[in-house]
DNA sequence: TGTTTAAGCTCGATG
DNA sequence: CATCGAGGTTAAACA
């Protein structure tokens, strides 16, 4: 592998943006080093004062300005977006980023201290225990929501949304059930109000499934009638 | 600044190991590029063949394992975890981040290419234009509500939530509002319908304030019987 | 510590 | 193309 496509701390501003255009040109993810400052102009306006971060330039163009203590970046620019890297009168680097919708994310360097390109790998992302492996689950093991429990539709659409799973109960009742991987919230009780009562809501049972629920949605679920069944994901894994 | 304490390819395992200790334990932001495999054991189980790619480790002890095609990161580990570095009987180098709940990120690293080390800076961002802006504009400025409208509570707290603004019409009547900055969804008059739900509903009114709102949603709010409002984010930013 | 909510959420699936 | 919903959402504000 050879590095001679990298930046280091001595080259001009003129090719360092050279180096990292060739780079981002290529196919390689760009990782850059350096003291800079970020403006975004979008839906919101955000900027970041000049200080030290390293941003990294994807092929697909999206951009990511790293923050020191979170996951989340500081700012962003997501995938398919127009990048451009030049050089201005001041002799900074700039790169900017552009969506169609023409928010821009710009970030101007005033030195450039290393940088790091690769080619990237086709990711291979293998996960275990999505909400879609509990859907089916469920489908599979009925009886885990409710004895008698005959589910009918999977993903069923209607016009306020999308039922995890419709069925019948042991009396034929309608029933829309709610699956969640995580513990239940209050929100999680205002979809399932909004499945019951677009397909009903007269004669139509509500069933939410979760892990554990918050005492504030117990006492909503409760209010409004609905049942809730206690599933954890580690009985889905292990059961499979 | 130095980079000596900085990975070569030539480094050992046990070296390349040593330095990212180092850099780490003494606050530096640890980017390092290699080949490695990546495991995720926590609420879910997730896999990341053996491939080239650039992980991160923040001083605060996050780890954030980067795509090449989104902005969101493959894998990661947020802040406040226990990061260990060390060498295995395969000299391949190690990175094992555990949350307190005993979530597990093991980044296993067959070849360390290279790495850069940096002590980040006080972050400090600005932004303009957030949801809470908008509730500011309002409260100054309560005829874009409604003609007459008072505000009385702002982030009303009740059992069911919080109201972004809580007051009444030129009626008198008590009105709940609830603010969005983005096109107001389905969820938004869901949890306009709890909010009013909670203080009322009898004799409580609703308004919603976004800049658009989807047909589904409009649909519901009026069987609902609430109002919609058009604020545009850009009226608040050129008021002010 | 637990819960609720915003976020420039991002991203994929679906109509 | 919009829109809905999941996400290991994350992160902040508040009780």
């Amino acid at each position: 592998m050879s590095y001679k496509g990298q930046v280091a701390e001595e080259d001009s501003p003129r090719d360092a943006a050279n180096k990292l255009l060739n780079a981002h040109l290529s196919g390689d993810v760009v990782i850059i080093l350096g003291v800079c400052t970020v403006n975004y102009d979008g839906e919101v306006w955000k900027y970041l004062d000049e200080e030290r971060r390293s941003i990294m330039i994807n092929p697909s163009g999206a951009v990511v300005v790293h923050g020191s203590k979170s996951v989340q970046p500081k700012a962003w620019q997501p995938s398919d977006t127009d990048t451009e890297i030049e050089v201005d009168d001041d002799e900074d680097v700039i790169i900017t980023s552009k969506t169609s919708s023409d928010d821009s994310l710009q970030v101007r360097f005033t030195d450039i201290i290393q940088s790091i390109h690769y080619t990237p790998p086709k990711e291979n992302v293998e996960v275990v225990g999505s909400e879609d492996d509990i859907h089916h689950f469920l489908i599979d093991n009925p009886d885990y929501i409710e004895e008698g429990f005959v589910p009918e539709t999977h993903e069923k659409e209607i016009s306020t949304g999308r039922i995890d799973i419709f069925g019948r109960d042991k009396d034929g009742q309608k029933t829309v059930v709610e699956v969640k991987r995580r513990k239940a919230q209050l929100k999680d009780i205002d979809q399932l109000y909004r499945y019951v009562d677009t397909v009903g809501p007269a004669g139509v049972r509500g069933i939410l499934v979760a892990p554990t629920i918050t005492e504030a949605a117990r006492n909503l679920l409760t209010q409004r009638g609905y049942k809730f069944v206690s599933v954890k994901p580690t009985v889905v894994l292990d059961e499979n």
